[in-house]
DNA sequence: TCTGAATTTGACCATACGGTCAGGAAGTGC
DNA sequence: GCACTTCCTGACCGTATGGTCAAATTCAGA
């Protein structure tokens, strides 16, 4: 039986559970669902199969396990956004930070990309409680900013599409951009100052 | 055997190829290649998996035709960049044919995805081969048109990696934006006017 | 140190997968 | 119609995969 729910987990508990997510962390976001395999998980993670299935129910587990961490700090930069800071400020300081998590997370984003881009068969229910709600706030949000004359008139929602799909694309298309970008070290900085380049021009009134 | 390249294809090898090449699309661009199936691609395609056989030598071998395929068009957009056009003219019609390509191939758009988010394992190569001097030229071309004063200064690859994530967002991320955009039909359309203005503002000189 | 619970493992199972093969069905040219 | 090639299929194979289980080992508290 794997641990309860009841019962707080111990400290072996604890650290193997951690390596087994970082591990399937590794995998899934490598090769999508279907293509991770519990073996490669086990020899990333050093442990034996069976023991991995004795800390989770099953392949399904671990995946669910990992996009619901995933989901409870990833959209934590556009929660940050203050409906009462300045308008550009906000925005370019959001842009950074969904920049900085690309830098800090690229497997994160990677296993967010590989979900979606499959239609998202496991993460469906999860866009719409948790994502909608947030997306609708802040989207209302900038149109206010806009309808106040402190932003221009641009479509927020198509604004908020842009700016992930900007800084994303660092941490998913890391391999080509990598090939493309050969020599240069400082890709990341590069693309921080050209995205605020980018939004600033768009978005001063 | 499967069918000799010293051949021509008879009517039914090219209509069978066609068949299995497109069922093949519309499996590997939605669980990628280790999570695409040949049973899958045999019920898709209506030709039992023997026969699938036939006609490829293998599951690499359809893969590998598939990406080959989306090379030779896929950059036709960015190859049609004129020099001799009006700078700011080139690239807005490049972002719309961008886009055009992302509403009208949404599954090879989701291939290419799938590939470069796993490494480019198949696909190294070609990037380097196909990709990389095609970039280098039109970077190069942009650099020129801003030195003369012509556009905006910005970093040309970071431009081109924008004009990138921002079209091919929404077939990649097709189904994340169907939630958040529930109720609204034109999408692609609302996407069009927004990336315009988006560039337009950040390329006037 | 002893004891019961928590942790770990080797051996095993059913299924699914990519691929093969011998032979049958269907075209094609004469 | 006949012969020859192309096309197609059912049955099968070796391997990989997700998962199970009984038994062994380790751990924590008294």
């Amino acid at each position: 039986m794997a641990p309860g729910p009841a019962k707080k987990p111990s400290r072996i508990q604890q650290r193997n559970r951690r390596r087994i997510l970082d591990a399937a962390l590794d995998v899934f976001s490598g090769h999508g669902y279907r293509g991770a395999t519990l073996d490669q998980i086990s020899e990333e993670s050093g442990l034996s199969k069976p023991n991995i299935l004795y800390y989770f129910d099953g392949k399904k587990d671990i995946h669910v396990t990992l996009l619901n961490q995933l989901m409870a700090t990833w959209l934590d930069p556009l929660r940050e956004m203050n409906p009462d800071g300045d308008p550009l400020d906000e925005l370019l300081a959001y842009v950074h930070r969904k920049l900085e998590m690309s830098r800090a997370y690229p497997r994160e984003s990677r296993l967010f990309a590989n979900e979606i881009l499959q239609g998202a068969p496991r993460m469906g229910p999860h866009l719409l409680s948790g994502l909608k709600p947030l997306f609708d706030e802040k989207t209302a949000l900038i149109q206010r900013w806009i309808d106040a004359g402190r932003l221009a008139p641009v479509d927020p929602r198509h604004l908020i599409f842009s700016i992930w799909a900007t800084t994303q694309h660092y941490a998913d298309f890391d391999a080509q951009v990598r090939v493309l970008m050969t020599g240069d070290k400082a890709i990341l900085q590069g693309a921080d100052a050209y995205l605020d380049t980018m939004f600033r021009k768009l978005l001063t009134p």
